[in-house]
DNA sequence: AGAGGTTCTCGGGCGC
DNA sequence: TGCGCCCGAGAACCTC
């Protein structure tokens, strides 16, 4: 589901819902997906009278920031949070619940249960995997052209998986990759160390502006993402490219194709993308 | 029936 | 030979 345009408008939307409750006792329902501590005990001690300070973002991840902890969590593809009162019905796949001394309740639900959440104590969480070895954020100074650049020079992969890696930058998945790639007129399939200088400066250029435009829509929803609050994104009436397989390209016209890179379903203008 | 928005682990291949 | 890195494949799970 979730790439980082849909992950930060869960946390904008989850910051109205959860800061400021006091989580009287946690639920696990499938324990596996607690990775840190090991004992799911462990995991509700540590949060039963915490408050719900802040919720940040690293990437795709949400941090909750308590008065003690940090937990993090990732949504993997259906990973969701909604709010709920303690007597609604609890809904299939709901894995996790915080329960709240006010009576509400933050249900985390995820189908695939490929999801995560981590507990680190306040401070430490990137010390260590999954936040540790991180790249830069895309909206930040530490993201530059000379830093795509440098990156991309010291890899053979193709340029889409070089993309995907989240310690070149974080954020980017298979929507907005594919996305980005179309806007800047880079075949997936480019070696990412044969990019010209022109080429990488218009390609960081769109990265950065797909993701920034896509927070501004609130996400794209392709199946089933929604933010915390139940509303679907605007960002797939903008895309150029993926879904979009035997559709005209926009820009010229020619029928798109969809093919697999690095194991990914991978959508592209066989015209406007040259290899 | 197979693919799906993610990322971790594993093992092969290559270069010192 | 051995080690370390890089990279691709497969796995984790459930729905349609």
């Amino acid at each position: 589901m979730p790439e980082l345009p849909e992950v930060e408008t869960v946390r904008r939307t989850l910051e109205v819902l959860a800061v400021g409750k006091e989580i009287d006792h946690v639920s696990v329902f499938w324990p596996k997906m607690i990775k840190r501590p090991n004992e799911v005990e462990q995991f509700n001690d540590a949060l039963r009278g915490q408050t719900i300070k802040e919720i940040g973002r690293r990437g795709k991840f949400l941090i909750f920031y308590t008065e003690d902890y940090s937990l993090v969590s990732h949504l993997r593809m259906e990973g969701k949070y909604g709010l709920f009162d303690a007597d609604e019905p609890v809904e299939k796949h709901t894995h996790v619940i915080f329960h709240f001394t006010d009576g509400k309740e933050l249900r985390y639900k995820d189908v695939r249960k490929f999801g995560t959440m981590h507990l680190y104590g306040k401070g430490t969480e990137f010390d260590t995997q999954p936040l540790a070895d991180l790249g830069p954020e895309p909206f930040s100074e530490d993201f530059s052209v000379e830093w795509l650049s440098d990156k991309l020079k010291k890899t053979n992969r193709k340029i889409k998986p070089a993309l995907l890696d989240q310690k070149i930058l974080v954020g980017l998945g298979n929507i907005y990759v594919d996305e980005a790639l179309f806007r800047a007129k880079i075949h997936p399939e480019r070696i990412a160390n044969s990019l010209s200088p022109e080429e990488e400066a218009v390609l960081y250029k769109e990265i950065v502006s797909t993701l920034s435009e896509a927070v501004e829509k609130g996400g794209s929803t392709i199946r089933s993402y929604v933010n915390s609050q139940g509303q679907i994104g605007m960002f797939q009436l903008q895309l150029y490219v993926y879904g979009c397989k035997n559709e005209p390209c926009k820009v010229c016209g020619t029928l798109l194709e969809k093919t697999v890179v690095g194991g990914r379903g991978t959508h592209y203008c066989p015209s406007c993308q040259n290899l």
